[in-house]
DNA sequence: AGAATAAGCTCAAACGATTGCGCAATATGT
DNA sequence: ACATATTGCGCAATCGTTTGAGCTTATTCT
């Protein structure tokens, strides 16, 4: 079934006029008289006349909406941004196409692909865990698009970002159970290939070197789709607790790698803090209720989702090339629960 | 800055044809020389031509792009069902915009002005807990624009529907808290103007009947605002915690409320499940992980969110409108754990 | 009164792509 | 050799809207 609304030109055809007429009147344009301006306004108002913006947007070259890719939504991080990027994008005018890469970099590639081929004015991206061959973003943003990262950097291309200070939101948290008296730390990372995943290593590194902990490589475990494969934090936390000498505590570098550890801790029947601690970022809003409460470093998404936002806004409105882009670094929270 | 793409012009310019020749080569028409053909598609190939969706929506009058409304996203119900809708919009060749309505009547009718105005071919929504007036719906559904609702739906509105048996489940979640012994057991109510609600009160109550409970009205209470606004959650319980008679069980209607009654328990100390048993539907993937993990009742809402997709694609795709409309019913899981 | 100005409207092109139709040039048939 | 068929391409309209330019009238000025 065909879903016909209303044009201008059937607004013409019914009052003898000229579209260009109706346009101008319903434009509020001096070029027209007070009494048809009236006759117009008021007959589209009567049939709910509203402007196709498909055709708007052919005409000004602008689509008037914003495409964010992340990972998933499902994911109380990313949705907590995604609110934050709605809220200003809607306050100004525009809308929004979300796309998930479910970590995988072809669907990044394709989604890219689909969303810079016009259909959206620019984009807010965090990288899928699998990313390595950033070439897709770089053409694009060579070209002039408009791109701003959030979260999942990519420091080879050029452009406004938006971070936490992911070295020290993991520096305190280390240092945090250090002070605890906590030797053994494992540390479970996103994906290798994340700029993050190297900031946060160098704080957890940082802390115990300060501690006078040498660094065990050995645990030091990677997840490489960040917790999507199965059983991918059961993988490595099989490895880690198979060895003799265990882990007392356990850091995990992201809110579905915290959870991981701790549906690993049920299945295992391991408690926290008392067989081991357990310290991880997550915006979970629950994290509270959880058995044992958690010890999180919660980051400020919402707002990481509306700075991001104002910088795309800035790219996209701005009338001359942007060469000065910014770097914003946001500080993390440190939330101290019963897991450590 | 201006981002400019490359169209089909740049290419019959450059190889000295005209744009229908350009269109019908890159369609692989009759009607071109193989030669030709070749020229073009590499050309297109080498400068990376991508065709502009806009202007092809124009032409066809159509925008392959569906409209979600629902009252937020970081919700783990309704980011299930998005995924479900999303991993069936694209792989039918369809996009997704999303919007949310916070609860809110008036930004849930903004939103759908915006999206009906031809921006989107066909919508899925889930109402506010405050929309009571359907006009704006109706209005749209009437003439011809495809509407789907899922889990909140309208019932004056002749269209395909998705739900799940709300009575059932409510009912089976009660005779669980009944046949364990408990008596008096609240009902924390969703808005009072959701059809699920009732449906669900009537599970309630032909569960209490059954087990010779008499209905204590004062045990009913609604959160017109689903849990969104301050305190909503914590005001009807305080009433039902203020009286003589206490509750020794408590349903409630949604994950919202059902963790807002955990945030509630905990601050107020009251023990789960020796002082008072909780029940309540929630989709959360950590419920298992709270303290104590939760009695609760599962939506399918991944395989909600690709039904009514694929609903809503029948409506738009078919050639002569549709009059036999469905109401598909999926059924709830019950999953019964330590706090009940 | 005749010319200049202003008011109020219409024409047509444009945005980017598709497509029915027409028109040359060549190939084929008799 | 001439009529017809085929091949390969371009013209122009279309989708819905905006907008510069032009065209009628009516009004004002000298």
């Amino acid at each position: 079934m065909k879903y016909e609304a209303v044009t201008i030109k059937d607004i013409a055809k019914v009052l003898n006029l000229s579209t260009s007429t109706v346009s101008r009147a319903l434009r509020d344009s001096y070029e027209i008289s007070a009494e048809t301006k009236k006759l117009v306004i008021e007959y589209a108002e009567k049939i709910n006349y509203r402007p196709n913006p498909i055709a708007l947007s052919l005409k000004e070259r602008r689509t008037r909406s914003l495409g964010i890719i992340v990972c998933e939504i499902a994911n109380s991080f990313f949705s907590q941004v995604i609110d934050g990027i709605e809220s200003v994008a809607y306050s100004r005018g525009y809308n929004v196409t979300f796309l998930q890469s479910h970590e995988s970099f072809d669907k990044e590639k394709l989604s890219l692909e689909y969303l810079a081929s016009r259909s959206v004015d620019g984009l807010l991206i965090s990288v899928s865990t699998e990313t390595q061959d950033f070439s897709h973003l770089t053409q694009l943003s060579n070209r002039g698009f408009p791109i701003v990262f959030f979260d999942r950097i990519v420091d080879e291309i050029d452009t406004h970002k938006v971070i936490v200070n992911n070295f020290k939101g993991v520096y305190t948290a280390t240092t945090h159970l250090t002070e605890k008296g906590y030797k053994r730390i494992a540390y479970i990372a996103n994906s290798e290939f994340l700029t993050l995943t190297k900031d946060r290593l160098n704080g957890y590194k940082k802390a115990l070197g300060e501690a006078d902990i040498e660094i065990d490589e050995s645990l030091i475990k990677y997840c490489n789709h960040g917790g999507m494969i199965n059983d991918e934090v059961e993988k490595v936390l099989d490895e880690i607790f198979a060895s003799k000498k265990k882990p007392d505590a356990i850091f995990a570098s992201s809110d579905k790698l915290t959870t991981g550890c701790l549906h690993y801790f049920k299945k295992h029947n391991i408690k926290v803090p008392k067989n081991v601690a357990l310290v991880g970022f997550s915006n979970n809003e629950n994290s509270d209720l959880f058995n044992p409460s958690l010890t999180v470093i919660k980051q400020p998404a919402m707002e990481m989702g509306e700075i991001a936002t104002n910088y795309l806004l800035e790219l996209i409105e701005s009338k001359r090339p942007i060469k000065d882009f910014e770097t914003r670094i946001l500080d993390t929270e440190f939330i101290v629960r019963e897991s450590t």
